[in-house]
DNA sequence: CTAGGGTTAG
């Protein structure tokens, strides 16, 4: 039967992409009355529950298989990784009393993904640790990993630790993804010129590397620097991509460059041809015009703008009329988005 | 035929 066997490992797939639980399941059960078994078929159950977001099936059809092999571990640990659970050895030994503290094939790419779930919490920092300590040796993506852990806790030491580790051995330095990452990480922690510094070292850069500077600067609030580096990335032949765009523009709000975001919005959606713009940029002008107290030009905006203002964007302009506690007339208008908000969400 | 890792935003 393994003609057959394929061919359901295949709709099984299908289904994991389509998130199609309610015929996964019935695929499931006709596995079952066909009573067909094998490794393969039930790893493949596995994936298509996880890919469903139905943890618990994954696990219980993980607990049913006859005989476990790398792929079987992997796959229900991705499923775990995927959703950001960080409790997969816990989850193991009550599923499975003989599961010992760790699973029984790790390999860079499962630390890589257990490190990625945790990202951003300490619970990475003490997986890396482990990770060495039974022996297997970070490459650049398990750094990349954790400038990332750092950048997103604003952890400035630790991600300098890790950074003065990278230069010690020396390999990683050069790689570009980890430039990127360290020039986020700077940035994020307010530490602007050792994000120029690592910018500046750079033999090669690309649109990541060039779009992160930018947004470092306007971050921080240093609007006239982040224009200046956004004219040389257009010299350089880069043009801003969508993504550019919604990340310098949600760099502004927070670093309050009102005029800077506003003219950067209408220059690029004016002067680079066929520039994909989007509701998430009409979003992100909301979001500077409500952050930067202007609450009726972002209202009018919304209601002029060509695309429905997304759930997040009324949500956003929700807070920031909270957040600066109308009166008055506009207590109406705060009313209004709240209920916006709502119906939105 | 069943896995898989990274950098800019949300």
């Amino acid at each position: 039967m393994s003609n057959g066997s394929s061919t359901i490992a295949v709709l099984l797939r299908e289904c994991g992409i389509s998130r199609d639980l309610a015929r996964g399941r019935q695929l499931h059960s006709q596995i079952l009355g066909a009573g067909y078994r094998s490794t393969v078929l039930e790893n493949s159950l596995v994936r298509m529950y996880g890919d469903c977001g139905s943890l618990d099936e994954a696990v219980d059809a993980f607990s049913r298989i006859s005989s476990r092999n790398v792929f079987s571990w992997n796959i229900l640990l991705s499923a775990f990784a995927q959703r950001g659970h960080l409790d997969f050895a816990r989850t193991m030994l009550e599923i499975l009393p003989e599961f010992d503290t760790s699973m029984p094939f790790h390999d860079i790419v499962s630390w890589n993904a257990m490190i990625f779930a945790a990202a951003g919490t300490k619970e990475s920092f003490v997986l890396f640790r482990r990770m060495q300590l039974e022996g297997t040796r970070p490459t650049y993506v398990t750094y990349a990993t954790m400038i990332d852990s750092c950048a997103e806790a604003a952890a400035l030491g630790d991600g300098r630790a890790i950074h003065e580790r990278i230069l010690q051995l020396g390999y990683f330095p050069g790689i570009l993804v980890i430039c990127n990452a360290l020039i986020n990480f700077y940035s994020r922690c307010g530490a602007v010129e050792e994000a120029l510094g690592v910018f500046q070292s750079m033999r090669r850069r690309d649109l990541i590397t060039w779009s992160t500077i930018v947004s470092g600067y306007a971050w921080n609030g240093l609007g006239e620097r982040s224009a200046q580096l956004f004219q040389c990335m257009l010299l350089e032949g880069l043009d801003p991509s969508s993504v550019t765009l919604v990340n310098v523009l949600t760099s502004c709000s927070h670093g309050g460059l009102l005029d800077f975001g506003r003219r950067l919005f209408v220059f690029v959606t004016a002067e680079v041809p066929g520039f994909p713009v989007c509701r998430e940029h009409y979003d992100c002008l909301v979001d500077l015009l409500g952050r930067s107290g202007r609450l009726e030009e972002a209202l009018e905006l919304m209601e002029s703008m060509p695309f429905e203002p997304t759930a997040l964007g009324r949500m956003s302009f929700a807070a920031s009329c909270r957040k600066q506690h109308l009166e008055g007339d506009l207590n109406s208008l705060y009313e209004d988005t709240n209920y916006m908000a709502l119906k939105g969400a």
